[in-house]
RNA sequence: GUGCCCGUAGCUCAACCGGAUAGAGCACCAGCCUUCUAAGCUGGGGGUUGCUGGUUCGAUUCCAGUCGGGCACACCA
């Protein structure tokens, strides 16, 4: 009595016992049980006969009859129905719905985890932003998305660790690192002997400022002092890297983002992994040296052209440390690895993989996965705002924080499919700020706190509530959407598409809401009074769950 | 020119790995507050799912082509 079924689940199994009598031969067929649109059609529909109608060679209809004549007793199944070209159509009882709110106040925080994982190690990588300026929107929707794939991951029962991989080595930090000096020596953007190539950004001339009068700077993992020294070009390198790294973890922390690992590119050059690498690549004679270069043959692996590892002047590209980074992570005991990146980098994929392969440690060819999000576009006083490292001009995370708000700005950023372009309006985002979808939800669990407050009594009797009297049309809607939701986590972390998690509380509120205004709550019959309270319980308790994944507060009052 | 992603209501977006009459919000029109929060609710108008073929009981979804937008195509990161 104390578990919620799981509906889906069950009725897949009772299908698939039913085919096996009426249809031994095609037990392969697959077996899918999903909501039906319309009330009227059930709450959950089988299309199994439709599926087996020209194979078997009879009509749909009849398949159907054989198959519910053939399906197990189950106390949870009110009436089965066939309709249209053939659907099965299946009706739950009520009391088995109405299990639900036991279930949800049961639970609690843990109602929609679900062990999907299995308890299996899966690491995220996310944002890695180089250390050369600001966080900027683009960063802020990796972070964003990833922090709450990292969150729906968990509850569906992965072991997650979320990593920040910092490119802390290569051209942009020489470029970085050169600015810094110019700055240093007094020279600014606007003079004529300031680099193409050099970044141009204020917060440049910041970096130069705290190295110049010494400061130390602390970040996560180290501290670092300027020593100062204008023509110390490792000590300016270290410092300004430090410097920006700090930044960026502050901004991260504001955001309500928060790694348990950092990794450097640097260390793996200084540990040798680099180097390892490169000799492992060459013992697999995937690589050949010509015009001077080293490459390695990906085409072997499904690329259209063979890459280059070492340039001529001996430095490597930038794929082969993360090549050597992506071996550490399988090491680490990592069965599975997803990176979420911008689609800009998406040509880097084919590499690292063919990298990987050519390595024959026996990482699967899949390996690792990719969630790509599209780029931002961000739109002030009606017009987009070119964004530009090197120009200096560019919205960044820290802005849209103090401007929308940190719930608004994360359910903006990680409410839409990352394959989908993105226009953040910054005018828009504030001047509507009331009517920003993350209020409604949050609306919905702010009245439902009051409502509790005002009756003020014992959570606990709600779990005695006789929740059989919940049979209105709002409640049955309302009591059928939480039973959706350990569904929803489950989809979500299997399509890695956090953004379901913000649609699925859209309609939960909005169901709520309806009932709301439909009904009242604190009423003078005692048991529909404790019978409401326990069903809106459950929705608080449900909201405040997924809002968690996304990383949005669930406040008490608005 | 090549590869990847996208194209759904005026705008911003959904659609449960091919299902039944394609759904929300914003905007527009008409209603609902002496009773638990109107940041809410109820109703209405608005669509050839870019286009053309194909696959099958059935296509927004899969395939081919085509048009449009974005990104990537360096001994760049």
């Amino acid at each position: 009595m104390s578990a919620v079924l799981n509906f889906k689940s069950h009725l897949a199994e009772s299908f698939a016992h039913a085919l096996r009598e009426v249809a031994p031969d095609f037990v392969g067929a697959t077996i899918l049980i999903e909501r039906p649109k319309q009330a009227s059609h059930g709450d959950y529909a089988c299309n199994l006969a439709m599926q087996l109608a020209k194979p078997l060679r009879k009509s749909p209809r009849d398949i159907a009859n054989a198959l519910i004549a053939a399906l197990p007793k189950s106390d949870v199944v009110e009436k089965v129905e066939i309709a249209g070209a053939g659907f099965i159509n299946v009706f739950i009882t009520k009391a088995a719905k109405q299990e639900v709110v036991r279930g949800v106040l049961q639970a609690a925080a843990n109602y929609g985890r679900v062990n999907a994982g299995a308890g299996k190690k899966v690491g995220v990588e996310f944002v890695s932003a180089n250390p050369t300026g600001p966080l900027h929107v683009g960063h802020g929707r990796g972070a964003a998305v990833g922090d709450c794939l990292c969150s729906v991951l968990d509850a569906a029962g992965w072991d997650v660790t979320r990593e920040f991989y910092y490119n802390d080595a290569g051209v942009q930090i020489d470029n970085l690192t050169l600015s810094v000096q110019l700055r240093c020596k007094g020279v600014t953007p606007d003079d004529a002997s300031w680099p193409e190539s050099g970044y141009r950004g204020d917060y440049i001339a910041d970096v130069a400022r705290a190295y110049l009068a010494k400061e130390t700077v602390v970040s996560s993992d180290q501290s670092t002092t300027g020593s100062g020294d204008v023509d110390d070009v490792e000590s300016i390198r270290h410092f300004a890297v430090a410097y920006l790294r700090r930044e960026q973890d502050l901004d991260l922390r504001a955001f309500g983002v928060e790694f348990d690992v950092f990794s450097l590119e640097s260390a793996l050059y200084t540990e040798g992994k680099v180097e390892a690498t490169v000799q492992k690549l060459i013992a697999s004679g995937h690589t050949y040296e010509q015009e001077g270069a080293l490459w390695l043959r990906t085409t072997d692996f499904g690329d259209d052209k063979d890459r280059v590892m070492r340039k001529t002047d001996g430095g490597y590209t930038y794929f082969v440390p993360d090549v050597a980074y992506h071996l550490e992570k399988w090491k680490r005991g990592f069965v599975r690895v997803i990176n979420e990146q911008g689609s800009d980098h998406h040509s880097t994929i084919t590499r690292v993989r063919a990298g990987l392969q050519a390595l024959d440690e026996g990482i699967p060819k899949g390996w690792p996965d990719y969630v790509l999000h599209q780029m931002v576009t961000v739109l002030k006083n009606g017009e987009e705002v070119k964004i530009s490292k090197r120009a200096g001009s560019y919205v960044t995370l820290r802005d849209l924080i103090d401007e929308v708000g940190c719930d608004a700005t994360r359910y903006f950023l990680a409410a839409r499919h990352p394959d989908s372009q993105l226009v953040f309006d910054i005018d828009l985002a504030k001047s509507q700020s009331n009517d920003n979808p993350v209020y409604y939800i949050q609306y919905a669990h702010a009245r439902i706190s009051t409502v509790l407050a005002q009756w003020g009594g014992e959570r606990a009797a709600l779990l005695h509530a006789d929740v059989s009297v919940l049979d209105s049309e709002y409640e049955s809607a309302v009591l059928q959407r939480m039973i959706d939701y350990p569904q929803v986590i489950e989809t979500a972390a299997e399509d890695l598409a956090p953004h379901q998690v913000a649609f699925y509380l859209k309609e939960l509120a909005a169901d709520f809401h309806s009932y709301y205004n439909a009904s009242r709550f604190l009423v003078d019959d005692e048991k529909i009074k404790l019978a409401r309270l326990a069903l809106i319980a459950a929705v608080a308790q449900v909201l405040k769950n997924g809002l968690a994944l996304l990383g949005v507060s669930a406040p008490e009052k608005m």
